[in-house]
DNA sequence: CGATTTTTTGAATCATATCAACGTACGTGG
DNA sequence: CCACGTACGTTGATATGATTCAAAAAATCG
């Protein structure tokens, strides 16, 4: 189980982690089990833990008064699922964070976080995350004012293929700004244009 | 010049600079005057400096291949320019930045920053600035899949009203992705709504 | 002032949303 | 193992919001 994260922090910083380390991590990263569509994070709670994805799927979504939701991340094996704004600030995440498929985390409160900054190949690993992030996020913000709907799906589909094999398609139109039937269109034209 | 700087970095760290790390910083952080229009960072370059932005106007935007460009960041005094991924990673950016206004910065570069991480002021100041950027990234992102055009401008009108008093319209149309004349239109129906 | 940039307006067009219906697949309980 | 309900995907018709293009008005700058 910790195995799969311990590996991923190796991979993920330049020095590797002392055998004491690797058992500080074992005792304070927690396993949860989640069901399909159990809620990890909800609208108005603080995002108390991050989660590092063993196995499963998840997405992170904000809801509208007339209850369309709105899907600003996904994540599946490997990846992490967290509100950071909410974890790091400790305050009312405006989000939420659910399972799409029964999943296995493992968690660590923030204060738990900084009890282990001592592990440097986790800080590391951190702040490379963050980087990637924010990165990314920056990517979607210039697709999303730059590009049409069917550059931001083709865009995507060579970007994060895995999505597209893991969620159902209205899944990712709302990831993508658009409506399922206007995704569908798009899907169709791509394949007859080929 | 500086002092603006150095205040900025203690409103943002909860330990103050002391004496001498604030010549270190007087010392590290370099003076530089921009001319209307002028480049920071031109598309495929690295980004070999931040600039922290002592007085003017400066916009980070990519470029189509029509020459349409799409505006990703808007900074005024005491905000920073820079793309912190081309900056962090020292890969070729996407991305332009220049001035729009007269503008004088600090800049440093990457190397004299690691010099610096001895200062824990600046290095708190920075990993909250990154902290607080990639908050508004999601909350953008989020924003640009779940407003109309017209929630997106009142959004900006209310959480950054300096911008509408700093950047002409059609450069707000395009942080908002959306066509000048669409905001100017939106812009009328505001207020006569009201 | 004249030149340039910025903003507005109108008309035609295009992209996407909406609403409604239908087909399909899937999984669960009987 | 079948039948039923739910979730998912597609299609068509229509509506709407935003773009495009062209032009003119307004503001700004040297």
């Amino acid at each position: 189980m910790h195995e799969q994260l311990i590996q991923y922090i190796n991979n993920h910083s330049t020095t590797p982690l002392t055998e004491s380390e690797v058992e500080l991590i074992k005792n304070y990263f927690l396993l949860k089990k989640l069901r399909k569509r159990q809620y990890f994070l909800q609208e108005g709670e603080v995002c108390k833990s991050a989660a590092f994805i063993v196995k499963g799927a998840m997405r992170q979504y904000s809801v509208d008064d007339k209850g369309a939701e709105y899907i600003i991340r996904l994540s599946i094996e490997d990846w992490w699922a967290v509100d950071r704004e909410s974890y790091t600030m400790l305050t009312p995440s405006i989000y939420n964070i659910d399972a799409w498929e029964e999943t296995d985390v493992l968690t660590i409160t923030k204060a738990d976080f900084v009890q282990l900054n001592s592990i440097n190949a986790l800080n590391e690993m951190a702040r490379r995350l963050d980087e990637n992030h924010a990165s990314a996020l920056q990517r979607r913000v210039n697709a999303s004012i730059s590009l049409s709907a069917e550059q931001r799906y083709s865009d995507l589909a060579k970007t994060y293929p895995e999505f597209l094999e893991r969620f159902p398609l209205h899944i990712i139109a709302s990831y993508l700004g658009i409506t399922p039937e206007t995704l569908s269109r798009i899907r169709k034209q791509v394949v007859t244009k080929k």
